[in-house]
DNA sequence: CTATTAGTGGACACGGTGTTCACGATACGC
DNA sequence: GCGTATCGTGAACACCGTGTCCACTAATAG
């Protein structure tokens, strides 16, 4: 039934992995998480994905595990890099791409309930931590760095607090839903935070409405 | 066993709820909610606080459901008022008090399961945004609204995207576990917001030394 | 061809859920 | 005190999902 793979790479004997069940397998993690709000069960994705459950099993130790890798393989592309732009509108247009991800991709709904499922899994914790989170910092972190490095930003910047003013109130919205996630608010995190750590007064392109602004 | 309750109040014929059984199968959640580090089973909570099964599905609609109550009612007084303080001291007392809160006593492990635990239950969730999360967030809003009143603080400001910018790096923080979770890091949060949200230069009362110092 | 690995499908024990039932216990109004 | 209504108990039950096992078939490298 499964016919794709050619074994390339190591020339290992035996039958190779097929890559079509495995894609089934991922499709049907994501698309019964959409379409249940929860992460669903082993045998919901053996029977959607056509598979036996026993293959699942033998690749993955979960179905949380199933659908974070769903998540990752989808989504890691979705960092854009231009270190030629001013770190103002760099860092502005991280923050908005994230908000525009959790809105506009289903990946705001996995990653909540990957988030859930990971309070009692610490290797998914840990996944989710490395290979969602950490990135993403560190692309807006390298960006501040940059910032500093160029003078417009304050040389003693708490890179980490920075971050974590941008990022957290997405998730905490995309977990809480109290009050609406979209994209204005990433610019506003923006304005928001960037009085006080630009390099004394007027700064690098305020990507916004000047108005009448004033850092400490 | 159980001769603890007077029926006062509704004169209600029947059998009354006992208090000595209610309260023992709150503490057996919290309990085990701390030593498990997850919601416990049902199984689990009864037999922990030597009560039938079937007295919690009675009252309860699922574990989760007796975990909630029992944080928020061991907690709902953890909240203070001072309207005779300052605007900025009184924001940033509220923001430690609930770093203190998740760190320094059952609260925040107990939250972590919860919030995990809403992702698949609306009612849970629900019940925790209007009971747990939301009289918190009203409270430091009051205190800005006081502030916006008094002029110390300037008209236009975001008062909820200023509570996020406060709160969330906190939840933020304890679920993922990226960065540590202190008493400093709520002053340092309202360090880094204030000189934006404040009406002009100089402000009120600057609660601390004014440097908010340390790079990554 | 043989060796080796992948995928199948059925079985199993295990544990937790949520419900039902009959029974005893404890309060109220009279 | 007595009836009645409600509470708490303990046992049973079907149901579902997990995780593991096994014998079997399928596919590929050498």
């Amino acid at each position: 039934m499964n016919t794709v793979s050619t074994n390339r790479g190591a020339g290992k004997p035996g039958r190779p992995r097929s890559q079509a069940t495995r894609l089934a397998i991922l499709d049907a993690a994501t698309d019964l998480a959409l379409a249940g709000g929860c992460v669903p069960t082993i045998d919901a994705l053996a029977t959607r994905a056509g598979v036996s459950r026993t293959t699942i099993y033998k690749w993955w130790p979960s179905a949380a595990a199933v659908l974070a890798e769903g998540l990752l393989e989808r989504f890691h592309e979705s960092i854009e890099f231009d270190d030629s732009l001013p770190v103002r509108t760099a860092v502005t247009r991280q923050v908005e791409a994230l908000a525009r991800l959790m809105t506009q991709t289903p990946a705001g709904a996995l990653l909540r309930q990957l988030q859930a499922a990971s309070a009692s899994d610490e290797r998914l914790s840990a996944a989710l931590l490395a290979r969602w989170l950490a990135p993403r910092r560190d692309r807006v972190a390298e960006h501040l760095a940059r910032g500093i490095d160029q003078g417009t930003l304050r040389a003693d910047v708490d890179v980490d607090l920075v971050v974590d003013v941008l990022f957290a109130p997405l998730y905490h919205r995309l977990v809480w839903g109290h009050a609406p996630l979209d994209d204005a608010l990433a610019r506003r995190l923006c304005d928001l935070v960037w009085p006080t750590i630009a390099a004394d007064v007027s700064e690098t392109t305020p990507t916004s409405h000047p108005s009448s602004r004033r850092a400490s």
